[in-house]
DNA sequence: GCGACAG
DNA sequence: ATCTTGTCGC
């Protein structure tokens, strides 16, 4: 990943090669921490986040940001090649090794089945999967209005993930597998990291990290870093 | 030709 | 993603 597709077509390439490295396997057994990741936009700058919680009680184990630049235009269906360069930066930075990865984005739920939580764990070989808050692709029929009723989202003739309903009457988000992770797994989680408000603790974490990014890139907060003088 | 199209 | 007022509810 030294080299970077700069080209819809060479991007293209670069993700059917990877694709050929995903996994389908059941998601962990055991499951200590869980991952948010996550970036916000700032003109031509952009702020990556992840933050790593614990599973028992959704507490902050870990955080890592990182500054930069969008590495790809936005086309659908390349949204990866956007903002993986900086949050395998930040996942870098982690002391913490998380048992899965959460993503803002779809995982196989995808033109061709490989969105941006299938991409980061397959670079990783991290469990990943995805929980985005719009449709890419896949069709489905109406979901139960009650927290935790569910539609399954196909295309093409195949079930690419699920509609899930995190909070009653509130509008659903789409799960979907990314690597070595299962649907229903997928399901269970994201119904376990949502006790309160629509989006996943994991997201809500991460977004608030890389929106405070943006607004005070000078690293105040984290222990061992000193605010410049006259900041106080 | 007219929509649809993660963030 | 981001741009944005008012409005409903706890």
């Amino acid at each position: 990943m030294r080299t970077w597709p700069r080209t819809p077509e060479e991007a293209l390439a670069t993700q059917e090669v990877l694709r050929s490295r995903l996994i389908s396997a059941p998601g962990p057994a055991e499951i200590d921490t869980v991952a948010g990741l996550d970036v916000a936009y700032d003109g031509d700058r952009l702020g990556a986040a992840v933050v790593v919680l614990d599973y028992a009680d959704l507490s902050v184990r870990d955080t890592a940001v990182v500054l930069g630049r969008p590495a790809f235009p936005y086309v659908p269906g390349l949204f990866a090649f956007r903002e993986v360069p900086a949050l395998l930066e930040a996942l870098e930075k982690l002391t913490v090794r998380p048992d899965v990865l959460i993503c803002d984005g779809h995982g196989v739920a995808h033109p061709r089945r490989f969105g941006l939580a299938a991409h980061l764990g397959v670079l990783t070989d991290l469990p990943a999967f995805g929980v985005g808050k719009t449709r890419l692709v896949g069709e489905f029929a109406p979901v139960g209005e009650e927290r935790g009723d569910r539609s399954p989202l196909i295309d093409a003739g195949e079930t690419v993930g699920a509609v899930l309903r995190t909070r009653a009457r509130v509008k659903p988000v789409f799960v979907s597998a990314g690597h070595r992770m299962d649907l229903d797994s997928a399901c269970r989680m994201t119904l376990r990291l949502t006790p309160e408000y629509r989006l996943p603790e994991t997201t809500r974490a991460a977004d608030r990290a890389c929106r405070d990014l943006l607004l005070r890139p000078s690293g105040a907060g984290r222990p061992g870093t000193l605010s410049p003088k006259g900041t106080h």
